[in-house]
DNA sequence: TATGAATGAGCGTTCATTCAT
DNA sequence: CATGAATGAACGCTCATTCAT
């Protein structure tokens, strides 16, 4: 009875290893289930489509995603140390969700067209106000620069992030945490040399 | 009669807008068809095949990219300056080329799979010496921080500028030269205030 | 003005070799474009379609065929000078037209199903009626054998003469005639000593 | 269960028939699938392409082929018998292959420019060296003819057998083995009534 | 006469999906 | 739960043919 729900976590983690290997479209059913170990028709009494897989994967990393922003958010930290937190939060999901991650990154723009995936586009406004919302609270408390245009800054930053996904490899020289340092320093601090 | 240049290139042109906004192989050839005006077929009078469209569509991009790169390289110029010359250029690039860039970023990695396409791989490491060594001639110099790890910058450098593809509309409220600007000011001196 | 009908006559004769060489499905109104120096449309000049190329191709060499053919039936030979005499005909039509002989043997069966070729089954009707004929009086004369199936001697002669196109090459080590000579002496008297 | 297979040779049998009769070009896969009572697309649950289905027929048949000739080879006969053996051996195997046999005569040397089909020149090789040396041998224990060019005599006979398949139809009113016999006796000892 | 560009039908093939077993 | 076999829509591509120039 607790077997089917592992079984049903097992079949999506090998799917999203592929589809961020190969992109959702290039990404056929037949492949995902050999990686299974079972053919392909047989995946359809797991899920009902190939949709309803990404859709579970990227749904799931979200919730995971929105509870630990949520967290931080709600901590009363003042703006540069929330921005530190999310930067921090967010390499920790890109470590525990590098796959789902990195299908985020190349096919939400697609999917969201879709009714299905709305919270795709829900969640991207939630995401821009959190951040975006920080920042200005930041340039208003003296924090961060004024003289920068703060939507440049936001993308700047959000980029700055999440692009990581593309490259990071879970096990790799540098923790999750040691990323997020070296990242917000530069984010924050610039890379020249101080004159 | 200079027509048939002209014609592959609105065809290019057009080819290019559909793969970026929709996704090299979620890209139907009758698509592109259908936005230029004509059926699927008509398009193999112009083409051999639609991956020769994109191979058209990458090599030219990257050719003139590097012609530009590679004049900014031959200037002798000082580490931090280089390097804001590269930005400036490649923000110029992406102004100029905003689609091609586009299909770089999404397919260049699954496209470089396959020989045809090794020109790309080849660009990658042309790319990578010329940041990797600006930074670290940079870092030698005192003018870029030592306490980072170098490679790590110089994937916060690289993916910084060309995500901007991704959401850049070129008429937008900034020019490529002001996004530059700021995108480097924000990568060199960071966006915290200086305490 | 003269120089049209030679014109026709070039290109049908490239348009043969092709033909032969590769198969009519297979080969393209493109390649024997090319073969002849011009493009593909440029034939519709000339003619009215690929079928209509093979149509005059092979309605030429029937015609010629015939004529020789007809000629040797009204001389009055007997039965085995009859035989000797069409046999000796054909190597020469082979020799003249090889590659309409080579088309012939391969896509006459599934042209003559259309009405435009009705002319190949009535060639075939005729030719029947000749050689049959020539040899049914071969074995009442006692000339010819009358313990074999006169059907399977007709379609035996018939076979043994004209798959040679198939290998046959104008300006070989043999002439036509020295090879009507060899295989007249073959399905007359037999390869096997006489004991 | 031995379904798969058996449904394998059915859809293989009904591909050949289509295939004999209009040629391996002209056949649609739509063709084959409407004569097999499926759509086109589930063909290639069973097969990779229509290329290997012509593939399997032709290895198929040319496998029999060979052991039945390889037997006879063996058996040490004299030539005459050798040759007689062959001869009506052949005539069984158009019996039982005849879509095979008039595919290979049709399709045999374009198909064989190709890599994959490679074993269709072997076999002309193996096939010429087989044919061709009991003639030599038969000439040289004078039971052959020695005024004949021998190379002519190879393929009046090689064709002679062989195109037979283009008219032979399974059931009719001559026996393979009869027309064997009877096609043996032109081949051997001529239409001719002995003077 | 010939070209350049296009049409439109059809082809071999792929693939998500279904369903009886 | 999984398989084996099939569906049907769509895809990339080819090619005979047309036609204004």
């Amino acid at each position: 009875m607790t077997a089917a729900p592992e079984r049903r976590g097992e079949l999506l983690a090998t799917a999203a290893e592929v589809f961020a290997a190969q992109g959702y479209n290039a990404t056929t059913v037949r492949r995902i289930a050999d990686e299974a170990g079972m053919l392909a028709g047989s995946l359809y009494y797991h899920f009902d489509s190939k949709e309803s897989m990404v859709d579970e994967i990227l749904s799931t990393f979200l919730n995971e995603l929105w509870a630990g922003y949520d967290e931080v958010l709600a901590a009363g930290l003042g703006p540069r140390e929330t921005i530190e937190a999310l930067v921090t939060q967010s390499f920790k999901e890109i470590d525990r969700h590098r796959a789902a991650v990195a299908i985020y990154q190349k096919e939400a723009r697609h999917l969201a067209a879709q009714p299905r995936f709305g919270y795709l586009a829900d969640s991207q406004v939630k995401f821009e106000r959190a951040w975006l919302g920080t920042l200005e609270r930041g340039v208003a408390a003296g924090v961060f620069r004024a003289d920068l245009d703060v939507r440049l800054t936001y993308r700047f930053v959000r980029d700055t992030v999440w692009v990581a996904a593309s490259w990071y490899r879970p096990g790799g020289q540098h923790s999750p945490e040691e990323i997020a340092r070296q990242y917000l320093s530069m984010v924050l601090d610039g890379v020249a040399v101080r004159s």
